[in-house]
DNA sequence: GGCCTTAGAGTCACAGTCACCTTAAGTCAG
DNA sequence: CTGACTTAAGGTGACTGTGACTCTAAGGCC
């Protein structure tokens, strides 16, 4: 920071977003979690798949730089944005498959990769197709780069965060019941948690308000409806200002 | 990431550290944090003091580029090093003292900071003086640019990651006593902690290893000497590797 | 020996968690 | 209309970790 007036000119900034979003396994039906990926099109790793992003845009927040490529690849807003980590190491473009020997295509990047949450909606498969394939988060094919490395820890990041902060409703609507809340829990941790018990942890934790409403047309005692309240406190410096 | 093959010249990256360490408080001689910061010496904000760092060489890993500068300001070791933010954001070269308006010394700038523990030694204090100073964590003077911003985010991180991951070590040689290990998470935390009950949890951590001796030479009951235990799991990627 | 200081072990009340059970409230089949 | 079925919602008891506190152990100092 102090004497950074100038840069190396083979050393470029790069943004990425890990994308999760919640649909049913083509298999077993349960909903898990999906995020879209992008095929390469030239040297490096060309024909691979990898996250979606891009270099940063003089004009453009980090934060902004990562919604500008959700919004590109998805066609969606984000529900919920954070950044992950700054992955810059100098053998982050050599890991594994090497196809390209040519050294001027290995320029140094420095990635700063951010992960939101989405709810997809018919937008979002119609920007499908192209070059643009959502993928099971958790079965993957092999990726470019330290790109499986990245999805890996966004994976470990959102399964704990879930645990003590309310993120989960960026994967529902305004309104929902304990039970949906409850079933993007499961399907995000892959675990089948205790309905009474996560009924009252979740009262608990202060963040929920009861609309007064209940759903109505079910085969059984209609549950309540539920939004959360205005006001999350986070603690990550961008949302602090 | 995928396109990532040029960069805009005006968008350039530094890697700076905020250093911790723990000396005895000037006033109340209570052991606090300290951290060195470095007096800028060009604009903008030329006189003020800043986190020390400098421009991302293209041969240097990212933390490895932290470490040169945690050598290069106070000529120690880092005891523990993580990560700690990107900030990026297009205003945070104009905070506050807009000393210069000159618009080609505003260049753009992203900062990956990491944050690091020290052991302060005779080394350090050798260092000092030049354009380098330590001060009181909780009692900087205005710092340049977002300097405050991100030392506040550290200290928050720093005071939250003690409570629940054996960071403690990086302030306290190879072998110590429980009331050593006590005082430094009194120091960080800046509360008195019970010390039946500090002991209980630390023991149950599993992170400790008695090594059987004690401590001779005090004026009360010798207290045993502890040693950390040699593979505590991390998750930062960096260090998963 | 008596006193001081700190180490270290133990006790008790309390809050949160987990596994499990019971009751409430609706739909649907007959 | 009635009973079967399903899920919501509330409740209970065992267990666990924590905070406040007490008590004993082991040294040095006078």
């Amino acid at each position: 920071m102090t004497v950074a007036t100038s840069i190396d000119q083979r050393v470029s900034l790069a943004v990425s977003t890990v994308i999760f979003a919640l649909r049913p396994h083509p298999d077993t039906k349960l909903v898990t979690l999906w995020l879209p990926l992008v095929r390469r099109i030239r040297e490096p790793h060309q024909g691979q798949w990898a996250l979606p992003g891009g270099p940063l845009e003089s004009d453009e927040d980090l934060a902004s730089s990562a919604s500008h490529t959700l919004q590109r690849t998805t066609g969606l807003e984000p529900g919920y944005l954070e950044q992950l980590y700054a992955f810059g190491n100098l053998d982050r473009s050599h890991v594994e498959h090497i196809e390209s020997l040519d050294p001027t295509l290995n320029d140094r990047v420095v990635s700063i990769v951010y992960w939101a949450l989405v709810q997809p909606d018919e937008v979002a498969r119609a920007v499908d197709g192209e070059n643009v394939e959502w993928f099971v988060a958790d079965e993957l094919p092999p990726l470019a780069f330290d790109h499986t490395e990245i999805v890996d820890y966004a994976l470990t990041r959102l399964r704990a965060k879930i645990t003590y902060t309310p993120i989960a409703h960026a994967f529902l609507p305004p309104e929902f019941t304990l039970a949906e809340l409850r079933a993007v829990h499961e399907a995000v941790l892959r675990t089948n948690l205790d309905p009474a018990n996560f009924r009252r942890q979740a009262l608990a934790s202060k963040t929920l308000v009861p609309t007064g409403t209940c759903l109505q047309g079910t085969s059984h005692r209609p549950p309540a409806l539920f939004r959360f309240e205005a006001d999350p406190p986070t603690t990550t410096p961008e949302e602090r200002r």
